[in-house]
DNA sequence: TGTCGTGATCTGTGATCACAGTTAGGTTGG
DNA sequence: CCAACCTAACTGTGATCACAGATCACGACA
């Protein structure tokens, strides 16, 4: 019940290591700052959240995930500290903490905050996309095209090429903050959205998902803000609509 | 140097005593749940950082304000972990955590990101304010204009109704997670801005931001979504100007 | 058989200790 | 008089211990 928490591997890699094509050599030389362990056990829930590895109402343990982890409790509770502070998980006072159950109310308004703030990023990616940001973004598409034809769907690539292509998009507008803020929100709302395709990869099948996106694509290539925008409403409200039927929220 | 923490006050009053006149006493004994030490901590350096009174580049040693605050080490590891994780605290890698300097190009970022998430909050406040919340937008209005009018203006009072203004207007959104995000941006901004005001007092008395909060209260007033959009964007535009001229910002 | 009490076990929170790395200041050698 | 070294004090990080409170299961009583 507890988790789909693993352990750490090879404390002692690099931790630039991880593959940002876009770095070069001298970049990573300057952010040579080692790796804190309460970032890199921060970093590794954050991945389970948007992936909805971790339910909705589930319940975590700073004992069991550090043992699971392979550190002490320190570095996790600094973790939870900070997701916490971020609301992407909710420590009930006595009790212990977990993994918030949204509203109705709470995800519509999520679901508003999302439209507003990442169409502005994809009216923004349109005006500043370079070739190879458009060519990252294809690659992720393809990705997910393939992932979401398979048959039957393979529900976590088509999550995480999603993701990733979402987030290629948002960095194509060359704004940190706004990604910082975009990630809160995806952090907030990937319990519910991602545990729900993992449950129902028939939704792939739609095709819902994969026409707005190409829309989006098409939309980037010739530089329509306001078409990459809608493109991108229809693709959050689509899947927004589908859980707020079908997804288990509070009243 | 270290800083303008001051020892917390009274450990033992009742965390629920903030006035909130809309909470029936069946809700406040469900959430009695006692406030921890470390959001306190928080709470209090949040308080710091957008009021100005700590300034970018200022360093924070965690046993300075442990000492300070009458706590132990503990508590504010746990504050400075997640303000540090919102960008709103800077820990260097093996030196100390500081206030961070925005260069211009991020304060720049802010103040668009602000742009387009606060005027969001204007219109949508403009849509559902209650008579209430107009009065208490009002009465913040009241005591910014008299701070701000005084000789020497009262540049402390003046930030502190300023803040309170805003937040009154964005509550009336009733979108808790979109306040969340708001209070977020005016962490980042808050040490330049505020620090700025508290240093040239006399911006106060061009009085655009009188101007700006009177055409905001009569756009609320007549529910009118879009003009109290464009007189927030006024206020937020007309202040990053001043700062983006003369503030300090790293190039 | 149903219900209440009770203790063992778990929870997060806070404090204290230990440690490696950095910084700054003072001293010594040129 | 200047520069370089070197030591002492400080930094955040991590681990371990102690504690109050909540949960849950088991057992006794009605």
């Amino acid at each position: 019940m507890t988790a789909a928490v693993q352990p750490l591997r090879a404390a002692t890699e690099r931790p630039d290591s991880t593959g940002d094509a876009d770095t070069s050599a001298l970049d990573a030389i300057g952010s040579l700052a080692r790796e804190t362990l309460g970032e890199r056990v921060t970093g590794e829930l954050r991945a389970l959240l948007v992936a909805g590895r971790l339910a909705p109402g589930e319940k975590l343990s700073l004992r069991r995930v550090a043992e699971a982890l392979g550190v002490s409790m320190m570095p996790v509770r600094e973790a939870v500290s900070r997701l916490a502070a971020d609301g992407a998980l909710e420590v009930l006072p006595g009790r212990a903490v977990r993994v918030p159950v949204l509203s109705l109310a709470q995800f519509r308004e999520l679901t508003r905050l999302r439209l507003v703030v990442e169409g502005f990023a994809a009216e923004e990616a349109a005006r500043q996309a370079t070739p190879a940001d458009i060519e990252r973004i294809e690659a992720f598409d393809a990705a997910f095209r393939q992932a979401a034809s398979a048959d039957p769907p393979d529900s976590a690539a088509a999550v995480a090429a999603n993701r990733d292509l979402h987030f290629a998009l948002y960095e194509a507008a060359a704004m940190p903050s706004l990604i910082e803020m975009i990630e809160r929100l995806w952090l907030k709302a990937g319990p519910i959205l991602n545990l729900d395709m993992r449950h129902e990869p028939r939704r792939l099948e739609g095709g819902s998902a994969m026409q707005a996106h190409a829309r989006l694509l098409e939309a980037v290539r010739r530089r329509n803000a306001p078409a990459a925008r809608a493109a991108l409403e229809d693709d959050i409200a689509a899947a927004a609509a589908h859980i707020a039927e079908t997804g288990q929220l509070r009243a």
